[in-house]
DNA sequence: GTAACACTTAACATGATGGTTAACTATATC
DNA sequence: GATATAGTTAACCATCATGTTAAGTGTTAC
């Protein structure tokens, strides 16, 4: 394991997030799971221009998602290493909270099923 | 358990993904992690205009991330169970294809370093 | 009833996205 | 040198995203 510790910026984030939410570029990125590729394979199953799938590499690029490198009149693409975990552990944290949160509603609606009593808004109460 | 089998789409990761790629729902996102809170509390913290905030809530919602309700006037958002779970299915499923990728890059490495013979590109063959 | 509050919707400006075709760069082939 | 191949860059267009302010909708408070 390479063990980069990079600091994962608010941007980083942006760019990774933003990069998946397209199913072209989401494709692509399966595609390169399976192997490195050219842009003209990378290209194949998709009905768009070759122009744009050039520009979904550089947003993928962008998003450290890929690396590229040059062999000759071919450019090859395929994945970084570790460059989904950024995003994978944002996900999972708040997935966690998610979780914890509602362990605690689970809680509450159980005390309140028992106690019965006045209506809630913890509004004020709960949020410093 | 609830055990929603829901088919993820496409478009459903497109919403979830693109709900996640700014830093102003992420951050709303957060703050829902410690509870469940109304538009002007989840505004607080930001510089922009409570409209803005409202339309944040909407993808937010389109994205099935947070559920809304009203209470009196206020308008409470809370996170939705699982939402991410399609999301970070997605990224674990990548992240092992991309481990058990770099394993294989490994070893066809380690077997290049050996017998230290013809170079590859399997596209064709060509020299540079 | 009227005023304040908590929003949302409307209208608008602006910049980013995602697609196109046409032209360009660079490499390989004849 | 001429031509085909692989890909990028440029110019353009339509649509979406994100912000603004102003006005509208309910709900609570006086």
């Amino acid at each position: 394991m390479l063990s980069v510790t990079t600091e994962t910026t608010s941007e980083d984030l942006d760019l990774l997030f933003g990069a998946l939410a397209d199913a072209t570029r989401r494709g692509i990125v399966a595609q390169l799971a399976i192997g490195e590729a050219t842009v003209t394979q990378l290209a194949a199953p998709f009905s768009i221009s070759l122009p744009a799938i050039s520009r979904h590499l550089k947003v993928l690029e962008r998003a450290s998602i890929i690396t590229r490198s040059k062999q000759g009149r071919w450019r090859s693409a395929r994945l970084t290493p570790t460059s989904l975990a950024s995003a994978a552990t944002w996900l999972s944290l708040h997935e966690h909270l998610w979780a914890e949160r509602f362990d605690r509603l689970d809680d509450h609606l159980a005390r309140l099923a028992t106690e019965k009593s006045t209506p809630q808004t913890e509004t004020e109460t709960e949020r410093g």
